[in-house]
DNA sequence: TCTGGGGTCCTAGGACCC
DNA sequence: TCTGGGGTCCTAGGACCC
């Protein structure tokens, strides 16, 4: 069987845990750039701030009630969660293949250790110890598929009073009753598109797609992915637990700018800040890049298109070989910028990507390599310690630019209270 | 006035090869 | 007029996730 531990309105939750004062207190938590509400707890959700809303269309109700706002603090939220993961883990005995966290706030666990009349108590023992060990709240489903068990997690979360939060399907009639009652559209791995199709084939519930047969999910579904959506619907694991700790095939920074931006060398600045922060974390899994991507996003045309996937300019280089060294990467990016930028446009926003990412070999220098090359690596290494054990940013290329006036906005945000020694909570 | 920021996987189709 | 068959690799784009 297969456990998912959904940590329940994560970001609100890791702004209690050092406020007890907000403890059954409406909370929200706004996306970057304070632009969307990305999270908010029951009793916020109760008074009406719905996720993904614009903040300033929520503002109304979130002032009327006094609900309390955050700006996100991803140090804040990435330690707690690294915290909830160490939990989980522990109690798998630190069997690495038994863990497999899915997301910043959800892991996977293989529980087929459990003998099916122990799983209800198991679960338990597993919230009950996240929730005293790291003070957040979690959600659990099982069921042997992860389909299934994101399934049951979804009706556990639904109704919380009845459930408790957890949720077990262990036998066939358990799930059966589970899929007649949950929509089709609300399934793990049917989104917009297929929800859309699927509802105009008159398939509406869980139920009815588990039964549909598996050519014709193939057909109509994407391939393969739609014949594993049915058979973990019906029960037979076709997703298996995934291994801890890849390392990533892509490294991206995008950001809306705080306001629009006119000038080419904002932009160039904005640009080689990003490169920077994905250079360090193309670094920490010691990997380098072979392309280099940069988009950016007029402002015009904001109604007539999705806001999310824009108007994006994107243009991309191939390097003439994989690289590491934030400045060979800024170079190229901004030399993209060069291309890519119209004078007397306004834009909103400007990203970067890395790809065809390859392990480097020579990061620790190279016997052979022309000196200044190692002295670069020997460079790289010094900021990216600096700025871990300091503070972001205490080191950068002068091209990041001093002033950044394209900054976005985060007027909201909490401190940094586990990661930060200047931000540890004081205890009168 | 004000709408996030990351990621992954899969498929189709073109280029190219023998 | 009539013009094979099979394979691989790569990329763009669509779909999904949180």
């Amino acid at each position: 069987m297969m456990a998912i531990v959904d940590c329940n309105s994560f970001y609100c939750s890791c702004e209690r845990v050092f406020r007890p004062d907000l403890w059954n207190k409406p909370v929200a938590v706004l996306s970057n750039n304070d632009g969307c509400i990305i999270s908010r707890s029951d009793e916020a959700g109760k008074l009406g701030v719905d996720m993904t809303v614009p903040y300033f269309q929520a503002r109304h109700i979130i002032e009327k009630h006094h609900i309390n706002v955050f700006s996100s603090n991803y140090h804040l939220y990435g330690d707690m969660s690294w915290r909830v993961m160490e939990t989980l883990r522990s109690l798998m005995g630190n069997k690495a293949s038994a863990v497999e966290v899915y997301s910043v706030d959800e892991a996977f666990m293989d529980l087929s250790h459990i003998p099916p009349e122990a799983l209800q108590a198991y679960a338990v023992h597993i919230k009950e110890t996240v929730e005293q060990w790291t003070g957040i709240s979690v959600s659990i489903g099982v069921a042997p598929t992860k389909t299934l068990a994101k399934l049951a997690n979804r009706l556990a979360k639904k109704n919380k009073q009845r459930s408790g939060c957890i949720n077990v399907l262990a036998t066939e009639e358990q799930q059966r009753l589970a899929l007649r009652q949950t929509r089709v559209d609300d399934l793990w791995g049917v989104g917009r598109a297929y929800a859309v199709k699927l509802i105009n084939w008159g398939i509406t519930s869980a139920w009815e797609l588990s039964n549909m047969p598996e050519e014709w999910a193939h057909t109509n579904m994407g391939g393969v992915t739609g014949v594993r959506l049915i058979r973990e619907l019906r029960g037979q694991p076709s997703i298996e637990m995934e291994e801890a700790l890849t390392d990533k095939k892509m490294i991206a920074t995008t950001r809306m700018f705080g306001r629009p931006v006119r000038d080419i060398h904002e932009i160039k600045e904005a640009v080689a800040t990003y490169i920077s922060r994905a250079a360090e974390k193309l670094r920490r899994q010691q990997s380098a890049a072979g392309t280099v991507s940069v988009f950016i996003v007029p402002r015009e045309q904001d109604h007539l298109t999705d806001f999310r996937r824009g108007t994006a300019i994107s243009n991309y280089t191939t390097l003439p070989r994989a690289t590491s060294l934030t400045h060979e990467l800024i170079k190229a990016a901004t030399g993209l910028v060069d291309v890519l930028y119209e004078p007397g446009k306004e834009y909103k926003k400007a990203g970067i990507m890395l790809s065809s990412l390859v392990p480097d070999d020579s990061i620790q220098g190279n016997l052979f390599a022309p000196h200044a090359e190692n002295e670069h690596r020997n460079l790289m290494h010094a900021v990216d310690n600096i700025n871990f054990s300091m503070r972001d940013d205490s080191v950068k290329f002068g091209s990041s630019g001093m002033n950044k006036h394209w900054k976005m906005r985060q007027e909201l945000r909490s401190p940094r209270y586990s990661t930060r020694w200047e931000d540890l909570r004081k205890v009168q």
